[in-house]
DNA sequence: CGATGAGCATGATGAGTATCATGGAGTTAT
DNA sequence: ATAACTCCATGATACTCATCATGCTCATCG
């Protein structure tokens, strides 16, 4: 079954798009054979795409910080626009798609056992870390910016990973809402 | 190579202790047969302690859970005391001890992922919060005190496992007592 | 249009995994 | 003390996994 270069790019991509989602939800220990059956492929291609299931690690999570940044700074720089990426982000939508969701708040427990991605995370982490005290400057003028960003950012991703892992939906609307109103 | 009731309740324990720093640092897929080599057995006996490996994980994630609790009860309702706490939560050192640090900032992402034990988690979290909104009463008589310690328990979980999973030791610091100095 | 090569499916390999079965040794209840 | 029982080590079973090898099929380039 040759397949044309578009194809090909196609599934790249696919591959990439799909294995995040599934490490997202089910952790980096997804096995490549479920992420090409996700991509509709079968396991053995994988290698003419990646040269090894770290290296899809590393690509899928650097794309997915990318587009959360990207995300991040599309929000108008308005208090509306504001607001409403902090509603969106303290939701309980946000909260059940985990899959589909902020790719810190699931991946950064992992990143820290697995040393060999933490330099593109910890570069994606600084960018939005820079975003949020441009962009969300509670304290413009106070020179506190970017301590009050770094305070508001670990707290929703705090907020979002508690309210998972809880099993009462009304704790974990409680743990998003009270953090919600707390910042920005 | 009979054993003694004494020592059978030793070797529990050591299970106990063993897996729970072993889940913590490497996560709850760590294999049995590594979790009965650190209790110094071999893989066999596992199943005369616990009759699968998820009754293992749940009953080390709550115990583990419980001894966090206390431990936080112990600290003084002084003001001296609270400092203590968050200093020491929010430390380089205990972003540095995965293994034997929180067990709710290390392990919260994969209670969200495996429902089976997201029930004595939610108790435990539930016991957690409500000793930090009576013990660190940051808005005494204000009736915030539980909405603003579910905000300080966010931010410190999201700062700690942030801390952990950046590569640069600058940054992560100033996550941390960029954090600290916002709470208590 | 014909040769080349990339990407595909199938299948193999070797390691790791949870769990169960077996038999021995010493502890304990009788 | 003796019988029974419990916990131990070793080994087996039946997966699952990451990675590699093979051969086929078409897209692409000359």
């Amino acid at each position: 079954m040759g397949v044309s270069a578009a194809e090909t790019a196609k599934k790249h991509e696919e591959i990439l798009d799909k294995s995040i989602r599934l490490f997202r939800q089910d952790g980096l220990n997804v096995s490549v054979g479920e992420v090409m059956k996700a991509a509709g492929l079968t396991h053995g291609p994988f290698y003419n795409h990646f040269s090894s299931k770290e290296a899809l690690i590393v690509e899928a999570l650097t794309r997915a910080m990318d587009r959360g940044s990207s995300e991040l700074e599309e929000y108008p720089k308005t208090e509306r626009g504001r607001r409403d990426y902090l509603d969106t982000y303290l939701s309980s939508a946000h909260a059940s798609d985990l899959k589909g969701g902020c790719t810190i708040a699931a991946l950064a427990v992992e990143v820290a056992r697995e040393p060999a991605i933490a330099k593109p995370f910890t570069e994606k982490l600084k960018e939005t870390i820079a975003t949020f005290s441009e962009h969300f400057p509670w304290a413009r003028g106070k020179r506190q910016a970017r301590g009050l960003a770094i305070h508001a950012f670990s707290s929703m991703i705090g907020a979002v990973i508690l309210a998972r892992a809880v099993d009462d939906p009304v704790f974990a609307r409680e743990i998003l809402d009270e953090t919600r109103k707390r910042i920005g």
